[in-house]
DNA sequence: AGACATTTGTACTGTTTCGCATAAAAATAT
DNA sequence: ATATTTTTATGCGAAACAGTACAAATGTCT
């Protein structure tokens, strides 16, 4: 933490705040269809103080991102935390996705990510790069947790934990496009229920 | 087949073809990054014929979306043949996608409606409806072909065909995002086998 | 206090955007 | 032929857009 005091005249405003207000214009429109008066109003800065902080819209969308994909982290981390049960692990993880992707306004919004991101990511290598960075951490850390189980034999010898893992995260990515799409919370549990007797077992 | 000559100076164009030329600009750029210039280059038409034939930019993307889902919806019916064994209807369905799924002059383009229609379903209500319908019909496809199946024995009799084919359908979803994410063919063929032999079981 | 460095607000620039107005072109109907 | 109807082409226009110049404001350093 470098706290020495700059010079100059400081900062007005907390620049990861500003991050997470830009994050949820980003979240609705998306990065294409979210100007940067939309991102002024919804930060309260003037856009020259927006370009001196973070650079351009692009470079504002991929703080947002990367701030997003730390958050996911530390909460996926925490879903699967190791002194619970595999099942329950699972079951938690999508739990806590729901809560997130049915968030909104009119309508759900999904995952960031998987949302929002997917569609620049044929033209702006660097989203393509963060999302495909993103998704690979997520399949690890499940993949990981499942590894685990399998050592400690709360899952069958034979399974492949980072096949298994990405299928797990297959759920993930359509509860976010199912959400967005307008499927209901109720069908959305059952799908993730069912996901997990699929990947667990049958209780 | 109305072919009464309309009054009139004819039209010099083909609709659909056009359609399908605009469709190609949604599909690597998406909804709101697409501009009406691009689409005026792209059909070779000038912007009081695209507006005259099919309306304003959403009207046309929803015209794009809705001759892919026409489209998918017949390669699904085809790959779903029941004539063949359910292993080889799912892993040919994965096949089929993917092949679509990673076409692209730069990057893979993945699925219309999954890559793109996501995020403008927020605040396009018409599309989140033409998504929300497209995704429930590829579901429904797919579960009337695992309810055939179950019927023929070929399958367990205590599983439910709806929750299954939701499955399937998730790792379609997982594999549109991952191939704009970057993933190489040979991950996302791996994803898919392993896809195939959850649900129909180890071969 | 005065020099310096950084942020902030206003206002601007040049471009791109969508959608349309207008008139010429090309067909049929009478 | 003349009128009618629809499609094309040019090009307009008003708004939205991303990004920046400039000067005032506000702090630290010497």
């Amino acid at each position: 933490m470098k706290d020495e005091k700059k010079r100059g005249r400081p900062r007005g405003f907390d620049a990861s705040a500003a991050i997470g207000k830009a994050r949820e214009v980003f979240w609705d429109r998306g990065f294409s269809a979210a100007s940067l008066d939309n991102l002024s109003a919804a930060t309260s800065l003037n856009r020259p103080s927006l370009y001196n902080a973070f650079g351009d819209k692009e470079d504002l969308y991929l703080d947002a991102l990367e701030g997003y994909r730390a958050d996911s982290m530390v909460a996926l981390e925490d879903a699967l935390d190791p002194s619970l049960p595999v099942r329950e692990n699972l079951a938690r993880m999508y739990d806590r996705a729901l809560a997130t992707y049915l968030h909104g306004d009119t309508a759900a919004r999904g995952c960031l990510l998987i949302s929002t991101a997917t569609v620049e990511a044929v033209r702006h290598e660097r989203v393509r790069e963060v999302l495909g960075r993103s998704l690979a951490d997520f399949d690890r850390a499940i993949e990981d947790r499942l590894a685990l189980a399998i050592e400690r034999g709360q899952l069958p010898e034979k399974t492949d934990p980072k096949a298994l893992a990405q299928l797990a995260s297959t759920i993930m990515h359509s509860l976010a496009v199912r959400a967005r799409a307008g499927e209901t919370r109720e069908a959305l549990e059952a799908l993730a229920r069912s996901g997990v007797d699929l990947i667990c077992g049958a209780p």
